[in-house]
This record gives structure tokens, C-alpha cells and sequence, in this order.
DNA sequence: TAGCATCACGTAAGCGCTTACGAGTAAGCG
DNA sequence: CGCTTACTCGTAAGCGCTTACGTGATGCTA
């Protein structure tokens, strides 16, 4: 049972495909009536356009890519397998949502470590732009792509070649927290957890935190190194809990998910917090605020990153023109109780990023 | 900058165009000089296959659709929008890496509620298969789709029309449930936290909590429903906490994002869990296990789920035929610490699901 | 050396659609 | 009433690829 096409519609509605593909794509030029006869013969022949042909045809596809690194988890089996990093399904929510606004779809795909880039490069013959999250390919990779496709990269460094950057403020977000901890709280003993080294947010946040609590007097008294997964958390809280040196005054973790390990450990070892040890996070993630105590964080708005790489590509795409190459969103800090305070406040902070008004704007958001 | 395309890759290798198809597509028939000819051409010119055109000329897309119900987190604003099921994006992830396995990509559509399933019936010009979640559309809908493309729905009833249904075996996991609260710990008075009527998989799962309640001589004391997201399970856990009544014993919530919230609510106003209040979940999320207490659920195999939907999507395209139209995939106890008891340990329980073993060996898992 | 496979490659058709162009008809004008 | 203009619709080319079929060259057997 062969589906139909538009010569089987011609057939059935006595007219030629031309017709037909003027009346399915609501082009000028057309009675009324034959216009409905040929959605007559749609209806009763159940037919759907083969996107392939059309985008062939057409010359786009109406399809966006979404590249991402593999982040699986399976807490049953192999624990080398990464956890996954819940804030990058909230990327691809937000992406989805923008691309779907525009009547086009998400193709998603995701690069194993130390896989190669064949499926990235495969992406190029597939869609109309790509969107590469968090490093899931090479720095060569990224410019080889981004030479004969629009490509957006999220989470990267700034622009190196054709690529268009969108990231969050971490800086800004990370400042206002450490400013927080050390000004109204008064803590001078700090402890970091960094995330993986591979990471651009992680870098900037840890780097800025050590920065900032230097700049404001307070001493940077242990690092640690996670790689943004709650058991990474949850390996070096014990090795906190249990370690001969004294706790520092407040735990800064490179991400919630570390948090939530750290957290978690602290409950069971019978570490109060935040009476012994503040404890704070970084992207807000769904579950944060439900956490006890509930943890005091930087929100990155996961969704509007992904909304707007979207947003931006098609700004690429339509020769539109960005007004810049680099697209900053703004990060807030979220405080409530893990930090010491009492419940929930929002200390909204707004980055000079001229350029994100006008995307965000396009978005719905602003 | 027009794309290279095979003519410019045949001019460049002096040869034809279907020898540069035959040498791109590794066929046989071809000497392997002009088969080096063609490939330098490939890296000279940086050639990417139009993955349009061959779908055209192939006959197939390579590519497989997943349909989900839009799920929006957006605390900052519109709280009318339903907060995301951090269990959809785990099944998405599965589904990922099993098309992934065999080079195909995934198409992401969402469905907003009440905004028709135009989207969903587009997939079918340009997928090979739809995976379809949870209701994302309705019955005829899904009876019209499945009628022209190969359709796999998740967390459906059983099968009405041509789709084939991937589902958990909720019940089995919720009288595991039940049967150790009220064996185990000798809880007679329990609460149910109900998921949203839609959901098929909320549905079987407290019907099953009250008839194995009923069957082990336990009371229902109370039923609240809340719509499997952690801020309605916040509002339950308030109104059980401020309510007259006396709370129940054990509450058993439909998903564990209510989970979430309820913990959160009971650790505020000083209901000890699982002293005063045994709380149990089910999904088993990657946070469950962190929260404090660590939550006691049942886990669903979500990523499973979704590599299982698309397998059997490649065999219901290659003909091969599955042995049944209805996979269930098993679900097993994890007990922790909320329902009362020390640590973790598994109650795996395989279901007598005669296809899931074969199924899901294919998908490297049995 | 005639005859026949076998191999390596080219030719051309066709996948289902969009769209430039042209043809035919009806309407508008002096 | 003859002309132009506008409208409606058909014809055909082409998007970039795969593949059935055909052709020439080479190797083998009798």
C-alpha cells in the first residue's frame, strides 16, 4: 500500500500536480473551487506531503539540529557511563519549543566520547543549521562545520570562527553568589567543587569564584573535582565528611547535581546544613528548590539558551544578520535556605548584553 | 558558496556520478584506484551527502520520530505550564541511543495541549516510524497514523489498531509496593498521591495500590491527585500536613517528582519521614536516590523504554515481525530509607514477558 | 581464435515535490 | 468588436541522489 502522492491527489480531483501543490501550500492563483477539491481528495486519500521530496525540492529542509555529548544514566549498570546532566534536557526543551514555533523539528544527535564526529558532519546534509552544546565536538570540528553551515554553539568559548556563540553569564551569576556568601554571610572559609576541566561554564565559574573570594578577602580553603554528576558529589562530600581537615564554612558546587550528592551525604554523615557547612549549587534545576534544605544556586535559564540558539540560527539563516557573534543570557541567584538564609529571594541580574534583548524579544521572553 | 555536490565530485575524480555514488556507498564493483580518485575528491571538497535527496532516491529517511507531550518548566513564570517530566527526557535519551546504534536520528516533535496533532501527522512524510509518549495524541489520532506508518506507542493501553504498545509492567512494581509497606513494615493506614487522570500509567498504578491495599487488609485513609508534577505534590504534602485528619501512615505517590515535593513540604514543618510518614515514589529519577531520606520507588526502566520503542520500530519496518503487539518491560522495587527501612536494596522482579527478553536483548540489555 | 563470463564503469530514469514559463479563457477598455 | 490585462491552470524542468541496465574491455576456456 504505496502512500499517495500529488499525482494520485491530481487524479482524484481532476487537475494537474501544479494545482495540487498550489492548493496544499495556500499559494495565489487558484479558484475556491478547485482549491477544495483538492483538500477533498486530501481528506479522503489520507494524504501527507513527503517532507523529503519537498525539502529537496524546496531547498530546506524546515529541520534543525541539536548536537549534544552522550550523558547516560544507568545507576544499575556500567557506573563509568556519565550521568546524565539534566539541565541539557532542558536545552533541548527549549529548542524544540523555538523550533516548533517556526514549524520546523528538532533532529536530534548525540556524540559518544571518543567516537568521532561522523554524526555531526552527517547533521550538515540534514538540516538547516546545527546547534552543538557543551563541547560535544572538537575545536576543529566546530570550525570544519561552521565553515559550510550556520552552526550555533552553546556553551563555548567565544566565537574562534563562523560560529555564533550563545552562552550564560557565569561569571556574573558566580560573582553575585560568592558576593552573597562573604558579604551577608560573613563566611571566609570557602571550598569549591569544580566540574570537569572539559567544560567551559565549569572553568569560568570556579575560576571566577576563586577570583571573586579573593578580591572580597575570603580564603579559598579546598578544592575539589567533579565531573557534574550527583555521585561525583556524593563521593567527595564523604571525602569532606569524613577527611581530617576542618570543613570550610560553605561548599560551592559547580553545578546542582554535585550539590545534590554533597547534600545527600551531609544528611547521612549528620552534617547540618547549613549550620556546619553552607552548601550552594549553579543552574537551578527542577528539583532544587525542593531539596532540604532548599539549595541556594545561580539560575541559568537552560530553556531560553536553547530557545534562543534556535532563534539565532534562523536569524543566520534568513541573512537577517546578528548584531553580534556572541550571545550572553543573564544568570540570577537564586537564594533560600542551604546558604543560611531563610527562604526564597531572587536577586535578578541583568547583564550589559545588548545583543540578548533583541534575540530574547524574537523569542517571546523579553 | 553552493554545497558540493556528487557532479562536482565526479568532475573533480573524472569519473560518473554513479561510480561516485557506488565508491561513497562502499559497493562492490569498483577498482580501488578510482574509489582513492573519489574519496581525495570527498576531502578536498569537503563533501557532506544531501541527506534529502538520498532519502528521496533511497526510499527511506533514516530517521525516526518521536512525538511528546509538550512538558515546560518555567517556575519564573507562566505557572499554568506543567512542569517537565524528568522521565520523558530519559526515555528521549534511550530512544536517542538505540537509532543512534544504527545511524539513524531522531526527530523530536512536541505536542501542545490542545494544539491538534497537525505536527504529528507531518512526522509521517518524514520519518521511517513514530515513537509516540504518552498521549500525546488521541485515540483516532493515533488509529489514523498507525494506519499509514509504523507507529510504536509508550505507556499506552494495550493496542487497539496497528500500533504496537511498549509499556512498564506498573502493576507488577506496585504490588511489589504495597506488599512491603503493609508486609514488611505493617502499615494499615495508607495515602495515594494519584497522577493525572490522562495518564495511562498513573491510572493502573493506583487502582493496583488500592486493590492490593484492600487484598492485604490495609485501609486507603485518603487519596489526593495532583499531576505528577513536584509543585502539586507540594500542595498535597500542605494540605496533609495542615489538614484535621490524622495523616495516613504511608504515602504512596504516583511518580516521583510529587515525591519531591511532598518531602520537601514534610521536612519544613517538622512531619519526621519516615517516622511520622512513610513517602514512597515511583520512577526511580536520577535525584531519587539522593533526596533525604532517599526515596524508596519503584524503578522504571525509561531509557529502556525508549530503546525498546525504537527497535521495535526497526523491526516492524524490516518486516521481520514482532512476536507479540504488547511489550512490557519489567519494573522492580528500590527500597531506601523513606518507607522506614536502612539502605538500599532491589527487589528485582521480571515479569513472565516472553517478547521483552527478546526485544530487549536485541538492544544489548538481557 | 572464436565464444563467453566477468569486471569496471557510464547512461539515464526516476524518487515526490516546487516553480518558472506559457497557454488558454474571461474580463475590461476604448 | 478588437485589443490588452488579469486570472487560472497545465507543462516541464530540476532539486541531488540511487540503481537498473547497457557497453566496452579484459580474462578465460575450448
Amino acid at each position: 500500500m504505496r502512500a499517495p502522492t500529488i499525482y494520485d491527489l491530481a487524479e482524484r480531483a481532476g487537475v494537474s500536480i501544479a494545482t495540487v501543490s498550489r492548493a496544499l501550500n495556500a499559494k495565489s492563483g487558484l479558484s475556491s473551487a478547485t482549491r477544495a477539491r483538492v483538500l477533498a481528495a486530501v481528506e479522503e486519500l489520507g494524504y501527507v506531503p513527503n517532507g523529503t521530496a519537498r525539502g529537496l525540492s524546496y531547498g530546506a529542509t524546515e529541520t534543525v539540529g541539536m548536537v549534544v555529548a552522550t550523558r547516560t544514566t544507568n545507576v544499575a549498570q556500567a557506573s563509568e557511563e556519565h550521568e546524565s546532566l539534566l539541565y541539557v534536557d532542558a536545552v533541548i526543551r527549549g529548542a524544540e519549543r523555538s523550533a516548533q514555533r517556526t514549524g520546523y523539528a528538532l533532529l536530534l544527535v548525540s556524540i559518544r566520547p571518543r567516537s568521532g564526529w561522523e554524526a555531526a558532519k552527517k547533521m550538515v546534509g540534514r538540516t538547516d543549521g546545527l546547534v552543538i552544546v557543551d563541547r560535544a565536538v572538537s575545536d576543529d570540528a566546530m570550525t570544519w562545520l561552521a565553515e559550510r553551515h550556520p552552526v550555533v554553539a552553546l556553551a563555548w568559548d567565544s566565537p574562534k570562527g563562523s560560529e555564533i556563540v550563545v552562552r550564560i553569564d557565569n561569571a556574573h551569576g558566580t560573582r553575585l553568589l560568592v558576593e552573597h556568601l562573604v558579604r551577608e554571610h560573613g563566611f571566609t572559609e570557602l571550598g569549591i567543587v569544580r566540574g570537569p576541566a572539559s567544560s567551559f561554564d565549569a572553568t569560568v565559574r570556579w575560576r571566577t569564584a576563586e577570583e571573586t573570594a579573593a578580591a572580597l578577602g575570603a580564603r579559598i580553603v579546598g578544592t575539589w573535582t567533579g565531573d557534574f554528576s550527583a555521585s561525583s558529589g556524593e563521593r567527595i562530600g564523604r571525602s569532606i565528611a569524613s577527611g581530617p581537615g576542618r570543613p570550610p564554612r560553605a561548599l560551592l558546587c559547580m553545578n546542582d547535581q554535585m550539590a545534590v550528592g554533597v547534600l545527600n551525604v551531609f544528611a547521612q554523615d549528620g552534617i547540618s546544613v547549613p549550620g556546619d557547612v553552607a552548601v550552594t549549587g549553579f543552574d537551578d534545576i527542577v528539583v532544587s528548590r525542593y531539596l532540604s534544605p532548599p539549595l541556594t544556586t545561580v539560575r541559568q535559564p537552560a530553556e531560553e539558551l536553547g530557545a534562543t540558539a534556535v532563534t539565532c540560527l534562523f536569524e543566520l539563516s534568513n541573512g537577517t544578520g546578528l548584531a553580534s557573534r556572541e550571545i550572553v543570557l543573564p544568570t540570577e541567584l537564586v537564594v533560600r535556605s542551604s546558604c543560611g538564609c531563610n527562604g526564597e529571594t531572587r536577586a535578578r541580574a541583568w547583564t550589559a548584553a545588548p545583543d540578548w534583548a533583541r534575540v530574547a524579544t524574537l523569542d517571546g521572553v523579553g
